[in-house]
DNA sequence: ATGAAAGCGCTAACAC
DNA sequence: GTGTTAGCGCTTTCAT
């Protein structure tokens, strides 16, 4: 390969002025940049990472902390981390992707080699050993997620809080008294994501603030089990006419159970939740609100570039509206 | 942030020894070594990527080329990308992302800044372009794939035509004579992906070698669709008495055609097909094969972790062989 | 067994 | 507007 040297020579003129054709960063001669962009082209040159990365400090490389846990819905974890790699070359950064443990022991070693500029951190959790880490690196990062009383760190999610009003509110407005709420906290290691804990609080107030009574159903990533407790729930729970899921996971069980049981939707139930994508893999669409994947991977990644320019800036959180999506799955209950 | 320096001066000894500590490059007396080890402890100290870099022309980096290609299950792309991470990570190396567009081409861009040290490149197509740029950049790589008549790549997969033969041949021994087969090459983009063309070959032939009767059902990632299009096929083509799918991603909806025609699974018509894990998330689990990814990424990462040790290594192909898991999903057809 | 010094490819402060 | 030069942090050859 071509180093920097090899053009200036070719082109007879100084490495520095090479440099400053490429940076844009002192002015230089229309002639002389002319030449040296013909020269850069006919040499086929392009500058090394890693001289560049030694004196400047800096990788232009992110890292991408996605623990992936097992209980996540894969699919939503993959058009996040598509989302951030995407926006990241939009900024002109790569993506150094940290994953399972890694994700959560990486930091240290990532800061201490200086292999990255700044971090996007993915499913936080509350009490996330992550931030912890990051905050002693003082070291530039954004969190996906809105873990509470953390407001040292730029944070970027949807509002759940709101999604959970919103979709309570929808059902209560169509009548609904006996809503199910299939995916609870207690059903697994997803617990601590701080999105759930959000999810669940704007599901409470809304209910409280209708008047509707809640009734949960525990949902895993284990179809037959999920499908089996959402029967059990319909035996027990006959007054119920409407589910709301946290995300499309839960969707297919549910509509197994319900088909099961000879209910139809949104005749005899209605079904609203969190859905990735206007079209479904899994299970018809429902209503509710589509996850704004690539809202907020967008806005973290500009948040943690605009911090790389400015590592001054204070800290700043970006809360993301849920719109309302009609699919027809939601209808008043019958009498 | 310490650098090697520091340690020397604080150990009181050169550079170059300290150096040679860590690398055990050349023998060091062990109470150098020892006054040497506990001032890195003590400092924090960690070496520079960018230093190590520059002097060694290696960047103890990978990138992994996922496009991503928004017909394939996002899951099994999700386990593929995991995998490959955790696998680089046992080799000691962090691995840069590319998707989408940037997997088609950032090889020459990272060929030329020296970002990586070599290649893993997932979603192989025949003809794929990434082929022509890795055999121009004359860089190590390894395809998780097998485009035909590339001999001159580390090559890896799961033996599709294999797994074509395999499920044909359990049908055709539980007296299968009239098999639809869910998701053709015409069924979408994937058309390309080398995998689709050998399991479509493997089962033809079992069809051929068994004198089974095969029907094709499209499929694509729209779950209402591709329900419809298998309760058309069950219309037309009601001596079908088994379904195989090439990946779960279309067992929800075909479960879902199945149920709505009142046919029961095994007792009505047999369902047998490629699945990611033991536990399903989206549809009951289905007999057949499980995708073995994290032994074909594991496969790779050490593929290529080899050919960077030797670059003269000589291009292997490994191609791992099913094994029938059985789920329950099939039987003996009724008369 | 250890040290001195050159050099990897680049940027930027300092000349002029 | 351009060139010279020091230096980023490390590895490794050459001396001793």
């Amino acid at each position: 390969m071509a180093t920097i040297g090899d053009v200036a020579k070719l082109a007879g003129v100084s490495r520095s002025t090479v440099s400053y054709v490429m940076s844009g960063k002192r002015p230089v001669s229309s002639e002389v940049r002319q030449r040296v962009q013909e020269v850069i082209k006919e040499l086929d040159f392009s500058p090394s990472a890693a001289g560049r990365a030694l004196a400047t400090a800096t990788t232009d490389t992110i890292a991408l902390l996605a623990p992936m846990v097992d209980n996540a819905a894969p699919e939503v974890a993959l058009q996040f981390v598509n989302g951030v790699v995407q926006a990241a070359r939009r900024q002109g950064q790569d993506v150094l992707l940290a994953t399972g443990d890694e994700a959560f022991h990486s930091v240290e070693r990532l800061v201490k080699a200086n292999q990255v500029d700044g971090f996007v951190v993915l499913d936080v959790e509350e009490r996330d050993p992550r931030i912890q880490a990051l905050r002693k690196a003082n070291f530039p990062a954004v969190l996906v997620g809105m873990p509470e009383g953390v407001n040292d760190f730029d944070r970027v999610d949807l509002d759940w809080r709101e999604v959970g009003l919103m979709l309570i509110g929808k059902l209560a407005q169509a009548g609904h008294q006996h809503i199910c709420l299939v995916g609870t906290p207690a059903a697994g290691q997803d617990m601590d994501m701080t999105y759930v804990n959000r999810f669940n609080d704007g599901v409470q107030r809304g209910a409280q603030l209708h008047g509707s009574t809640l009734v949960a159903a525990d949902a895993s990533n284990d179809f037959l089990a999920t499908t089996r407790k959402i029967e059990e729930l319909l035996r027990n729970h006959p007054e119920v006419t409407a589910f709301v899921v946290r995300h499309e996971v839960a969707a297919a069980p549910l509509f197994n159970a319900l088909n099961a049981a000879g209910l139809s939707v949104p005749t005899d139930v209605s079904v609203l939740g969190v859905s990735l994508d206007t079209m479904s893999l899994h299970s018809r669409p429902i209503s509710g609100v589509l996850n704004p994947f690539r809202e907020i991977t967008g806005a973290a990644v500009d948040l943690l570039a605009q911090r790389l320019e400015d590592p001054s800036l204070r800290p700043r959180t970006v809360l993301l509206q849920p719109e309302y999506d009609d699919r027809g799955t939601l209808s008043s209950p019958k009498h």
